[in-house]
Parts: C-alpha cells; structure tokens; sequence
RNA sequence: GGGCGCUUAGCUCAGUUGGUUAGAGCGCAGCCUUCACACGGCUGAGGUCGCAGGUUCGAGUCCUGCAGCGCCCA
C-alpha cells in the first residue's frame, strides 16, 4: 500500500496485468448456461476517435463487467467494421488516390506519403491494398483507446469485416438467403448518388430541408377542352412525364380521371390518374409523374401500372432518348427531338435551365416562379440530392415480411422499452426491399457469375453460384466450375458479378462473424444475450440483423437490446465535423483518467443524450481518489484482513449498517439486472459517501484507538466487510482504482471476485437504518453547531442533551461511545420525549 | 402529418407501484489547515416540480388539453 495513494498512472500498471493474466478472457469450454455473449457494434475504423465511443462502449463495458462477476463466462469480442465506403472515403482522401477499376494492377506502386492536389488513379487492387493497410493503423489506434478506457474485451476475439472469414461468412449467408429465394436481383428504380456512384438503400437516406422553386406548367387537354395546370420543382424532368396524379377524392379533377393530357415542349399524350398520395395541398393539387423524380414517383409508377421513361444515368446526366419511338411516343417527334438533344448528356441544373427557357418561350410557363422550401432526398454521406436510376441491384426480401419482422420487434427486450418505437415505424414506412449491393471496389464481393450467351448477353437469372467450401472467393478472379479464365466476358462464357455487398449486410452478420458460424462454438454464444449500440442506429443496424437472424435462424439475434444515447458538445449541441465542435477523448483520458471518464459515461442513463461534461469527469476523479484514501484508511492498521466474518459484526450500529449494505446490494444487483448502471453508481455513490463522512468518523476510535476487544472486533469486521463490498460494487465502473485497492489486501482480480450478495453478510435481524440514522442525524447536530459557532470540528462539546422518541433513544443509548467519541463530546444525555430535539453545550476554550 | 422523449434549485440530473416538511452533485456563501483524504472536510442558503383543467382524502407522480425543446418516421 502506497504512503500517498494516487489515482494518476494505475492505467498502465493494471493494463499490463490484466493483459499479463488474461484477465477477460473467454472461456471456450463454457455452455449456453453459463455464457453471456455481447453483439457491441465493430466501429467503423475512420481514423476519428469520437467522445461517442468512449460513451457508449463504457456503458457496455459496465454490463460486461457486472456479469462477469455475477459468475457468467462473458463472451466479449471486438470487431472493426473496416469494408466500405467510409473507409474508400478516407483512403481516397488519406492517399490522395481514386480508384478506376478499368487500370491494370502495378505491384510497385506505393502510395504517396502526403495527399497531393490531383487525385492519382490506381487499379482496384492497389486501391483495395491501400484500404487494407490504411484499416490496419486506425484499427491500432482505436485498439489503444478502448484500451485505456479500460475495456475487458477478449482481445484474442478480435474480427474485422473485411477479413476472409468474414467475407466466407457474409457469402455463405448471401447464397443461403439465394438458395431459399430471399435474395432477387432485379433491374428496378434505384436510388443513387451521383457523386460516389452507386446504389445506396432506403436505411441510408435522409430528408433534408433545401430550397426549391415551383414553377407551374400548363398541360393542354387531349380534348381541347382547355389545360390543367400543374406545379413542379423539376421541370427537367418533363421529358420523361408519363401520367398526372390527383387525389381520388379531390372534386377538382373527379371528372377528369382517365381522360388524357398533352405535355408541353415534348408533346406526349399522357394520362390523368388518381392516386392517395397526392396531396391537395400541395402545388396546385395534381402533380406530374416522372420516372423518376422522387420516390414517390416510384409508387406511383409501381402501383399504377405505368410505363418507364427513364432518362437520368449512373452519373446524374441525361440519357440518350429518341422521341417518336415506341418508349418515347411523341405527337410531334422533330420538335421533341430537337429539343432533347440540347439537354442530352447535360447535369440536371444545366438541363433545368434549357427546359424553363423553352417553357417560357412557349408560353406553358404560367405565372411567376414560387420559391418554396422543401424536404430533399440524400445519401446521409452525399452532398447532392439522390436520383433515382434504372439499374440492376440485388435485394433482400424485407417487404414480405413486414409482420414478421415487426413480431420480433415486439419479442426484444429494449432498454429503454420505448426505443421500440423507432423499430416499430421504422418497420412500418418500409416501401422498398433492402438493396444490398454496391457499385463500389471496397467490400465483400457477391459469389455469383453469369453465363454469357452466344450474342454476348449477359444471363443475369440463371445466377452460377459456387459450393460453400469455395468461399471466399472474388468472381473478378476466381472461376466457376466448368469454365476457364480464358472465358470471362466471351460469348458462351461466363462474366462476374461486379458488385460488392453494402456494409449493412456484412455486419448484419455480427452474430455470427463474432461467435464464427459454423463452429460448435457458435450454439453457445448465439443467440447473444444483449446487444448493445447507439439509438441512431436502429434502422441500419439492429434492424439489418433482426432481418438476417430472422430469415437465416428463424430467431432473434440477441435476447437484449441497450440503447446508448448521444453525447453532445458541452453546450448541448449535437456535434457535428463541419461546426467543429466534435471532442476528441485522448486528451480528457489524459486529464481525468480512465476511471474519471467512466464515470461520466456511467452517469448517463441508457438511451439518454448525454453532454460532454468536464465538471462530472472531475467529480469521477475525487471519488476515485477518495476510495483509494479510505480503502487505505481502513486497511492500513490492520495487519490481518481475513479473520473477520459477519458473525464477529455484534454491536448494533455496525449490524445496522451491514443491514443497510444489504439493501444496496440488493438494489445494485437489481438495477443491473435491468442494464440501470447508472441507478447502480448513483446508491453506490452515495452509499459510501455517507460510509465515509459518517461511519467511519463514528467507528474509528473504536476500531483503531484503545477500547473494549469484542466492539474493537465488530468494528474492524464491519469496515472490513463493508469495504469488500463497496469495492466490488464500483468494480464495474471504476475498474481501475478498484482493482489497485482490491489487490492491497487480495492476491486475485476484483474483476473475478464474486458479485457482492445478501448472504456474505450473514442473519443481522435489524430494521435497516433504525440505529444508523438516528446516530447521523445526531453527529450531524452537533457539527451544525460547531459549524455555526465557527469553531473547529473536534472542538469539545461539554454537554449534549438529545430530547428523543423511545426508538430514538433507543438507537442512541446503543451506540452512545461511538457517538460521544466522533463528536468529542463530554457528557451525553438521552431523555425520552415526543419529538426529537437536541440541546448542545460546546465547551469554553 | 403520425409517433416518441424531455420540461423538477443558477447548472446537470434522481425522484420505483400516488402518501408526511420535494432529493443529489456541481456552482455559490460561511467555516475548519482534523492524526485516510486540501485533488480535502463540515455547515448553509436556494424550488408555486412548463401552463391550464380533471380524478382523488391526498398529485412532481394518474387522466385530458396546450406550449416549448429534442428526436424518429412519412
């Protein structure tokens, strides 16, 4: 035991043991039974460490902790989400590189060590290389930090998603999902960013409000009966017009349903239909249909039957089209064409302008333009709106089993239980099936070919799919069966699927990439007991992994779910990169401590936004260094702590006090049950706060100082008892400084030891707090007298007089020495009375 | 537009099934250099529990409506 204890420096001493001793590691003989199996979120490996992490990875780790001492074999690993486009996003960045796919690969190639102005293009593989090597050193660096933190992963778990077996893993359920025709590829509507080219699903989009301009366009009527207007923010989109929409029951246009129109500029007989969608509030109540200017464009063509007329491409410009053919039928075909080819090839701005000009010209420009603001489509990384594009995609069935998937969301157990609700509506405004693939370089490829016919043509629904004792494999380089490489791209040949999986269907695969699928040791950590991840996350994440549970295993992937709040800047902002006001955590670990740190994220309750909040760091530090100082206390005269037991606790004071410790165990052990870590901190906390300030002032002459042996005895055996206890309880919490104080009177981890239980402190029969809080309540008079008469605390009291109930009394008279001593008071007096009253005499000094 | 959460002391938050004078920490003020702890201790001041109704012997807690803030979904 140290003569000045410190809290500064018990990371790297206990690091190095814990590392040293294998502390947290997983038994892998363990059964069902005994396991408690953790889902924690691999992280995407971004190089940016977030103050967010340290949050929310704390609170599991608290779990974690909690139930490894309550006796269970945790299984606790590690993974780092390293495939995708976030981390394509920092090589491209990092590097200065991009990657073109149609480069050869150059093995000499090495990457610039500083980014340069220009983007150097490199093959896909040299590309894939960089990702790799570039995933490896964040992955070091965030290792570090939940290191420090204090982390008791099983580091010998550790996974990333891009690794072989994870790719084995994600291909095998891609085929699976594929052999029970839970996976379809199709040529369908897509949305698409235009600057990463590529698909992104419906989980990935978000509204944002921007500006837009209504312009109302005139549509003449087949009939000649006049024109109907309508308002648009997309005239651009007119030439790819295929039908009007008016709400059903909007008397406006009842009369005019079926009956056809003629768009301006392009001339393109088109219908007038009815649909619930259309709000008759909007614009001028009936709204042109384009394929396809939003998604609800996309309903609206699906769910009325009409024809495509797509015209944006894969790199946001429009298409080449011929007005007067069969998928573009035009009443004036030379005109239509004449004007399209002004906007062929062009971005949709640049096009916008070229249609507005004509539209003017021809006078179906009705009125002025209207600036309105409105919500956008984007991808949440994009930084222009989405387009919907034609393409072919791979998507899993999630629309047909809505009511399935909502079912298991009713069958988790969420903490807090209202996070269900995001699952819940989430669930229900689904409208597109999960589209997983990507047109992107760094992810797990799809394991399909396609035979290639006689003319050249692509067979994209006779999919060739390799056995799973193949896996992994990359169709770009690996060959099917019966083929040979000479082959690829050849008529009669095959061709490879060129896409990679979206990371969601990846790491929806936690569960298994984590407890290796298709191993014994799989059945005994799966389905995982509790997973644990931001609230942010339950439309990507969690949902993504109820589904491929749900169609793979016919089950939950995990019993538990605990959602973890935000943390937001110390102003209470939401932290954002391009306001500046995100918190890195190496600088406040280096301030406050690991403990300190914890402490705070303990503090915020499951599914709470939380602010960065210095102030709690510092108090996390103090009660940190306050265990260390009356651990030490307690401990340091001592020169035998293991003789004492509970039934050595005899006076009543002391018994009183164990009573009182068994209703906090009692509670902590509940509340954790329950994931409330934070109820637990918070009794813990003041428990021995009132330990500190008020039993160990009344005990310590009687335990330390000269005095009867068998009140000495029950005395040393409460502290004893109490502090065991005590330090167990925060073991979870404050890992470190319980484990330094722990081992100075334990050769083994506070982190092994046994959850603190009623039993240990043996039969007291005492009506917790009876005895206790009356004795407080007493020394606390006598301090506000000193306090008030501004002398000092050991300042002797010649006569205090306590008017008092009988219980009162009572508890007084049985602990009077310990009181007398604390409150170095001369005579004590105890008078039966009806109300509690106290008379104290300070002595003259 | 539908849903969820929050609103309690200057600040950050507890308040479990309705039950005495509403709690904690920080901050503030005063005091104590005390033999575990000055990276400390003791004591104190400070609140019409967002607003308006209702149920009840009794409401911070239950019900209805409203407002503000935040979020989710469309």
């Amino acid at each position: 035991m140290p003569e000045k204890p410190s809290v500064d420096g018990l990371e790297a001493t206990w690091l190095a043991r814990w590392e040293e001793e294998s502390t947290y590691r997983f038994d892998r003989g363990a059964t069902r039974e005994t396991v408690f199996s953790i889902d924690t979120p691999p992280p995407t490996v971004s190089g940016e460490l977030h103050i967010g992490h340290v949050f929310s990875y704390t609170q599991g780790d608290v779990v974690a902790r909690f139930w490894r001492m309550r006796g269970k074999d945790v299984f606790y690993p590690m993974g780092w989400d390293d495939n995708g486009l976030p981390t394509e996003r920092r090589v491209e960045n990092f590097y200065g590189v991009r990657c073109d796919p149609t480069l050869p690969y150059d093995p000499h190639f090495v990457a610039p060590e500083k980014a340069a102005e220009k983007k150097i293009s490199i093959s896909r593989r040299n590309f894939v290389e960089l990702c790799h090597l570039l995933t490896a050193v964040d992955e070091e660096a965030f290792k570090r930090l939940w290191r420090y933190l204090g982390i008791s992963v099983d580091w010998s778990l550790e996974y990333t998603t891009i690794s072989r077996e994870a790719q084995a893993i994600s291909q095998r359920g891609f085929l699976e999902m594929l052999a029970r025709g839970e996976v379809y590829s199709n040529v369908a509507p897509t949305l698409w960013d235009i600057d990463f080219r590529t698909a992104v699903s419906q989980a990935e989009l978000e509204d944002r409000e921007r500006p837009g301009t209504y312009h109302r366009v005139s549509f003449q009527r087949a009939d000649g009966k006049g024109a109907i207007d309508i308002e648009t923010t997309r005239p651009e989109m007119l030439a790819s017009c295929v039908a009007l929409v008016a709400h059903p029951e909007d008397e406006r246009f009842k009369g005019l349903f079926n009956s056809n129109v003629v768009t301006p500029l392009f001339k393109v007989e088109v219908p007038i239909l009815a649909h619930e969608l259309a709000d008759p509030e909007k614009g001028s109540g009936i709204a042109m249909i384009c394929t396809f200017g939003d998604t609800t464009d996309v309903t609206w063509w699906r769910e009325l039957s009409l024809p495509t007329r797509a015209l944006i491409g894969r790199d946001g410009r429009f298409l080449p089209a011929t007005f007067g053919s069969e998928d573009f039928p035009s009443l004036e075909p030379a005109a239509a064409n004449a004007l399209y080819a002004e906007i062929e090839g062009r971005t949709v701005n640049q096009a916008r302008a070229t249609i507005v000009d004509a539209l003017r010209t021809s006078g179906d420009l009705v009125g002025e333009l209207r600036q309105i603001t409105h919500p956008v489509k984007f991808y949440e990384r994009g930084e222009r709106p989405l387009e919907i594009v034609t393409s072919r995609q791979w998507f899993v069935r999630t629309l047909e089993n809505r009511e399935a998937l909502l079912r298991r969301g009713e069958e988790l157990h969420w903490y807090p239980d209202f996070m269900k609700h995001r699952y819940r509506s989430w669930v229900e405004g689904l409208n597109v099936d999960w589209n997983i693939s990507r047109q992107r370089f760094f992810g797990v490829p799809f394991p399909a070919w396609y035979p290639v016919d006689a003319n050249g043509e692509i067979d994209f629904d006779s999919p060739i799919v390799p056995a799973l004792d193949q896996l992994p494999l990359d169709p770009s380089s690996d060959v099917p069966d019966g083929y040979d490489e000479a082959q690829r791209n050849q008529p009669l040949g095959f061709a490879g699927d060129p896409d990679v999986m979206d990371t969601w269907a990846t790491s929806s695969l936690s569960p298994e990439i984590a407890g290796h699928w298709g191993t014994e040791l799989f059945e005994h950590v799966y389905p995982m007991d509790l997973r644990l991840q931001g609230h942010e996350i339950i439309r990507t994440w969690l949902f993504s992994t109820v589904v491929r549970s749900h169609l793979q295993h016919n089950s939950l992937p995990f019993t538990n779910a605990l959602l973890s709040g935000w943390v937001l800047d110390p102003n209470r902002k939401k932290m954002s990169k391009s306001v500046g006001n995100v918190v890195t955590p190496l600088p406040l670990l280096e301030q406050h401590g690991a403990d300190a740190l914890r402490y705070w994220a303990a503090s915020g309750r499951p599914g709470t936004d939380t602010a960065v909040d210095e102030a709690q760091m510092k108090i996390g530090r103090r009660l940190s260094i306050k265990i260390l100082n009356a651990s030490k206390f307690v401990l340091g005269r001592l020169e035998d702590t293991t003789t004492f037991s509970p039934r050595d606790v005899t006076a009543p004071l002391d018994r009183d006090l164990l009573a009182l410790l068994g209703e906090l165990i009692r509670e902590a052990t509940t509340s954790f049950e329950h994931y409330d870590y934070a109820r637990v901190l918070e009794r813990t906390e003041s428990f021995f706060w009132s330990f500190c300030d008020n039993y160990l002032e009344l005990v310590k002459t009687r335990a330390y100082g000269e005095g009867d042996a068998i009140d000495t005895t029950s005395a040393r055996a409460t502290l004893m008892i109490a502090l065991s206890v005590l330090q167990r309880l925060f073991a979870p919490i404050l890992p470190y400084v319980t484990e330094e104080v722990w081992n100075w009177w334990h050769d083994d981890s506070v982190h092994l030891a046994a959850w603190p239980s009623v039993e240990e402190l043996g039969t007291l029969s005492v009506d917790p707090g009876s005895i206790y809080r009356p004795v407080c309540d007493a020394l606390e008079a006598i301090r506000r007298e000193k306090s008030t008469a501004k002398v000092s605390q050991r300042a002797q009291v010649a006569r205090f007089v306590v008017n008092a109930p009988e219980e009162f009394a009572v508890a007084l008279r049985a602990s009077a020495n310990d009181l007398v001593a604390a409150g170095n008071v001369l005579e004590l007096v105890v008078n039966d009375a009806s109300d509690a009253s106290f008379e104290i005499t300070l002595a003259s000094s």
